[in-house]
DNA sequence: AATGAATGAGAATTCATTCAT
DNA sequence: AATGAATGAATTCTCATTCAT
């Protein structure tokens, strides 16, 4: 028999995808992205049939990523502000700590490469994160708002609050403190 | 090589290529910007020696019409959250009402096509503007923190704020008031 | 005013196209049929949008090359078989003196790179060489069968002719005349 | 690397590749055939060396299979005409009900990657078929000329034939007919 | 100054073939 | 003997840029 499809080539390969597109923007090449895995620009397409499946497989790679590390934090406060607030501390240190999952991860949100299926299939595999996000969505001003205006305003918190903490560490825990005073304080009623 | 004539042309190019990378992306080729501006193929590069000029003078083109958007509503009101508010309206209605330039500001704000030297010069031409955001921001509980967070914060939370009135204009005073709210409430102490 | 584009290398695109397509079939890569035109690869594409779009073109351009030749030799006999060894004598020196041309045309003819509407297209330019055929095919004893069987016959033997000729020319009358014969004799009530 | 076992396997590939090569034309890929042959890619290399050794034992084997058919139907009429209409009607027959036997046939029959060699080999082992199309070709007008033209001219319309037999079922006999009796009165004096 | 034809360096993708298992 | 993962050369096509007119 042959050598099996390599699990470990596979995640080389989103990595490297994920890497270069956060330098480079999601046009970098197939073959700089095959280089950096360390394998043939063939090989990429026997993982990946197209780049865009490539990417939608990697938008999956990293919203899993990110929610392994989210769930990780939760549930240890017992009162809501202190749920929200461990939520909101372990995504921006997964921000902090893999920039370039979280470079490429915003441009894949934004981009129409990723269809509308994989976007719901993902969100299924994260429903029991969306629960917690929900409960507290529900109990802030912004809840009155349609669809997903309040989790709009959390990411693009976080994404600005992961920005600051990544250029300025030393005010890591301020920036961080702060971002998330906006988001509660002027949310909540 | 002397420079071309037509400051007209220059402008058409420009929109041009606002038009259509806010739909096809900074990828957008040089070829149809040209098309959309109605002039040949190589006179683009009579403008813009390379693609990247093209970026960054773009980059200053949507900046600076911006500015007057955000001038012509400045401290028309007495009181300081009056001003920050109307300046916050002013953003929120640039952006719905010039799609176009609002997407492709975004992506270009993103992009490394932009250099640091662009972003100095452009931010020295906003001096004015930043004054008033800065006696703002003096005053909000973010004002300790280092450079530019409350403005990323306000950036944050407009380009959020645009978004959803873009894609629900029935619902757009509400959004409006409500980002406003997270961000004023949430910034001042 | 930039260079005309030019009609000259057009012609040399479609002419280096028939000859390395005959040598090597329609898989003939577009880089060598512009090498063999003396043009940049990308030059081909700014005359022919895709290989598809050269493929019709060429059988276009080949079927009216015959065309040409066939009118040239058309309606000088009364009566209706020496007409039709005209057109049959015609068909087979246009063979033989561009041998590529006859190759290619043939394989393109098979082909479904060719569309409906360019047959159409074609045929429709071609109407009056159809009449005098239609003529012809109406007295023999094939007219009987169902759409263009006597002209499929016609061909397929003018093809196998040609090729004979080609091989062998100190034989060509011979197999001119021994073709025609089976068609005709053949063909005719 | 000693040769592979399973004849049966062989067929497989051969039989896979006539169907899929009807289909996609000369270029389908071996991947695809060794897929439709139930065995894996390697699999084909271990049966045939290169793709152009598989296109000579694949007209080979075609041959072959077309001689099977036509000898059972040979020599059954006493009299010459009813001898080679036997012929004719057993390779109509045979194209019609094998039609990607015969498109691929048609096919590897004016394709350079079938070698003078093996066409060499394989007209020899039709000896005994040519002989019986030589007695009566022997008989007709167009035994005069040189090497072949008769046997081409009944293969090209014999080919013609069974297009037209195989596009409109219902007329067969018809075609069948009128086919026959083009040669075989075009071509006996 | 403006034009647009021409260029050729990449881009994504395919595929015959090899080889470790 | 069979497998199928891996390879990289070749293919079609795009596009920023140049330059003769």
């Amino acid at each position: 028999m042959a050598l099996p499809r390599s699990e470990e080539k596979r995640i080389a390969l989103l990595e490297s995808a994920a890497d270069i597109m956060a330098a480079q923007g999601l046009a970098a090449s197939t073959a700089s992205i095959a280089r950096g895995a360390g394998v043939a620009e063939g090989t990429l397409f026997r993982y990946f049939a197209t780049k865009d499946v490539l990417f939608n497989a990697l938008y999956t790679h990293l919203k899993l990523d990110l929610a392994a590390a989210l769930r990780q934090h939760m549930a240890v406060a017992d009162k809501l502000d202190g749920q929200v607030r461990a939520l909101w501390d372990a995504y921006i240190d997964w921000g902090v700590s893999k920039p370039s999952f979280f470079k490429t991860l915003n441009q894949l949100v934004v981009s129409d490469k990723v269809t509308a299926e994989t976007r719901d299939t993902v969100a299924g595999m994260l429903s029991d994160i969306k629960c917690i996000a929900q409960a507290c969505t529900d109990k802030s001003g912004l809840a009155a708002l349609p669809g997903g205006f309040a989790d709009a305003v959390f990411m693009a918190l976080a994404e600005t609050t992961i920005r600051f903490v990544a250029l300025d560490p030393s005010n890591g825990p301020a920036y961080k403190s702060a971002g998330f005073q906006v988001f509660w304080s002027g949310s909540v009623r």
